[in-house]
DNA sequence: TCTGGGGTCCTAGGACCC
DNA sequence: TCTGGGGTCCTAGGACCC
C-alpha cells in the first residue's frame, strides 16, 4: 500500500503562508521572466487559466477579475517543501520524495485506520507548515496517484465524486460498486503515464475512462504502446510494478537553460549567459560528486515570434571528465562560438552536462604541483571549487564567480528573481521594515 | 512588449560485428 | 541465379512527468 501526499497548488500555497490576504483571491505564480503561469490557485483555475498560460494572454484578468500574479521564489518553495516532506514521512516506514510538492509514502506494516491517520497528517502539515494537502491511498503508486487526483477533485469540484473522498481518498476502502462508479467518472487522461497523445489514441479506440483502461487487454496495449503502458495498466489492476525509490539517484545529465527577457542578437551577452548557465550546472554537478565528459550548448530563436528561425546545438567532448567551472565554461563558450550566427533574435540558450561519471579521487590533490613557475603557492582546482561552493552556499548563489567566465560585465539578459519581483510587491515588501528585518 | 525549466525512459533504425 | 541470423552500440526522436 502506498500513500501520495501532495501539496495543493503548491507554489501559490507557499506564497499565501506569508500573504494571508491572498487567501480568497485568484493567484498565479509566474515562471522565469514572468513568462507564463506555473501555479494557479483554485480561484485562478476557476477563471479558466490553463497551466503554462502566457502572462500576456491572462494579464487582463488583473483588472477584470482581481487576478494577482507573483514572480516565482524557488528558494522559498524548496525550503517549505523540505519541511513538508519531513512531516509527511511520519505517515509510514518509507518515503520517496517524488517532486517538490509530492511524496509517496510506503504503508507496509502500518496498522489501524489509514484514512484516519492520513487526515491527522493533513491537519498536522496544515497547522505546522501552513500548506494544504491531499492524500491518496492505493495498492500501487499509480493507484495512489489516482486516489490523490480524486481527493483533490472531490474537494475542488463538489458533485464529481462522493464528498467523503475529499482531501483523503483510500481506494482500498471503497465498495466494488463505488469503485466502479468512481473509475467510470474519471477520464483516462488522468492516469499517471497517460499524456495527451496516448489518451487521444486510447479514446479513438473506445477507451475513455480509467475503468475502461483497467479492463483493457494488457497484451494488446503493450503491442501498440509499449512496455510503459503495460506497466501502467497492471498497476491500475493492483499489481505493483513500480517500487518506492527512497534514495534519489544521481542525475545522468544536468542542464541549465533559460529564456531571455528580451531577444538577444549579439554574441557578447550570449557568452555571458552561457558562462553563467555552465557555472550553475557545474555546481549541481559537484553537489552529486560527478564529473562531465561532454558539454552541450544550444541557442535558439523563439518559435512564437515571426522572423528568421535558427536553432542549433553542439556537443563538445572534454579531454578528460571534469567538474571544474573554468574548464566547463571555456568549453561551453567555445561551443557557443561554433554555432553562433549573427542576424537572429535569440530567445533562449542552455547548457547540458553529459556523460556524467563518478568523481574519482586518484586525479585528486596528490598529483598536483603546489607551486607555479615563479615558485608561488597555487591552489588546487578542486579546493578552489570546494571553496567556491561553500561561499555560495552560505552567502547565496552568485556571490562568488570565476572571473574568466566573463560574468558581471553587463546587465543580465536572463533575469532572476531579484531583478524581477512584480513591482507592486517589491514596493509592498520594502514598506514592511519588520518583515525585512 | 510578453510563451518555463528541468528531467527520464523507450523505441526505431542504422552501422557494424561475427 | 541464389544473398542468414543474430548480437551490440549509438543516435534521434517521441512521450511522459512535475
Amino acid at each position: 500500500m502506498y500513500a501520495l501526499v501532495d501539496g495543493n497548488n503548491f507554489y501559490v500555497s507557499c506564497e499565501r503562508i506569508f500573504r494571508p490576504s491572498l487567501n480568497a483571491c485568484p493567484v498565479v505564480v509566474l515562471s522565469n521572466n514572468d513568462g507564463c503561469a506555473i501555479a494557479r490557485s483554485n480561484e485562478a483555475k476557476a477563471l479558466g487559466i490553463a497551466m503554462g498560460a502566457p502572462w500576456f494572454k491572462i494579464q487582463h484578468l488583473q483588472e477584470s477579475a482581481g487576478l494577482v500574479a507573483l514572480s516565482a521564489n524557488f528558494t522559498l518553495y524548496g525550503d517549505i517543501s523540505q519541511r513538508m516532506m519531513t512531516i509527511a514521512s511520519g505517515l509510514g516506514p518509507s518515503q520517496e520524495v517524488y517532486s517538490i510538492d509530492e511524496s509517496f509514502v510506503g504503508l507496509h506494516g502500518v496498522r489501524g485506520d489509514l484514512s484516519k491517520r492520513a487526515h491527522t497528517m493533513r491537519e498536522r502539515i496544515l497547522q505546522w507548515i501552513g500548506i494544504p494537502t491531499c492524500i491518496g491511498i492505493g495498492a500501487t503508486k499509480t493507484l495512489a496517484k489516482l486516489a490523490n487526483h480524486i481527493a483533490k477533485t472531490a474537494e475542488r469540484k463538489p458533485g464529481v465524486y462522493p464528498l467523503e473522498l475529499a482531501q483523503v481518498c483510500d481506494l482500498e476502502r471503497l465498495s466494488p460498486a463505488t469503485l466502479k462508479d468512481v473509475l467510470q467518472r474519471t477520464d483516462v487522461s488522468e492516469v499517471w503515464g497517460v499524456g495527451r497523445r496516448i489518451s487521444a489514441q486510447l479514446k479513438a479506440s473506445g477507451i475513455e475512462t480509467v475503468w475502461d483502461l483497467r479492463a483493457a487487454s494488457t497484451s494488446a496495449l503493450r503491442a501498440r504502446f509499449g512496455v510503459v503502458m503495460e506497466r501502467t495498466v497492471r498497476e491500475l489492476q493492483g499489481h505493483a510494478c513500480l517500487d518506492l525509490e527512497e534514495l534519489p539517484a544521481n542525475k545522468k545529465e544536468i542542464a541549465c537553460t533559460r529564456s531571455f527577457g528580451q531577444a538577444v542578437v549579439s554574441l557578447a551577452p550570449l557568452i555571458e549567459a552561457v558562462s553563467a548557465f555552465t557555472s550553475r550546472a557545474a555546481e549541481k554537478l559537484r553537489r552529486q560528486h560527478s564529473r562531465a565528459g561532454q558539454v552541450l550548448v544550444f541557442i535558439r530563436t523563439s518559435p512564437f515570434r515571426p522572423g528568421p528561425q535558427y536553432s542549433q546545438s553542439v556537443t563538445l567532448p572534454l579531454l578528460r571528465p571534469s567538474a571544474d567551472t573554468s574548464t566547463l565554461v571555456q568549453t561551453a563558450v567555445m561551443g557557443l562560438q561554433l554555432i553562433y550566427q549573427g542576424g537572429f533574435a535569440f530567445a533562449k540558450a542552455g547548457v547540458m552536462l553529459l556523460e556524467l561519471s563518478d568523481e574519482d579521487l586518484e586525479q585528486g590533490e596528490l598529483a598536483f604541483d603546489q607551486t607555479n613557475d615563479l615558485g608561488a603557492q597555487r591552489v588546487h582546482p578542486q579546493q578552489l571549487m570546494r571553496a567556491l561552493d561553500q561561499v555560495n552556499q552560505r552567502h547565496g548563489r552568485g556571490t562568488l564567480t570565476i572571473a574568466s567566465s566573463g560574468l558581471g560585465l553587463g546587465p543580465k539578459i536572463w533575469s532572476m528573481r531579484q531583478e524581477r519581483l512584480t513591482p507592486r510587491y517589491t514596493t509592498a515588501w520594502a514598506d514592511m521594515p519588520v518583515a525585512r528585518a
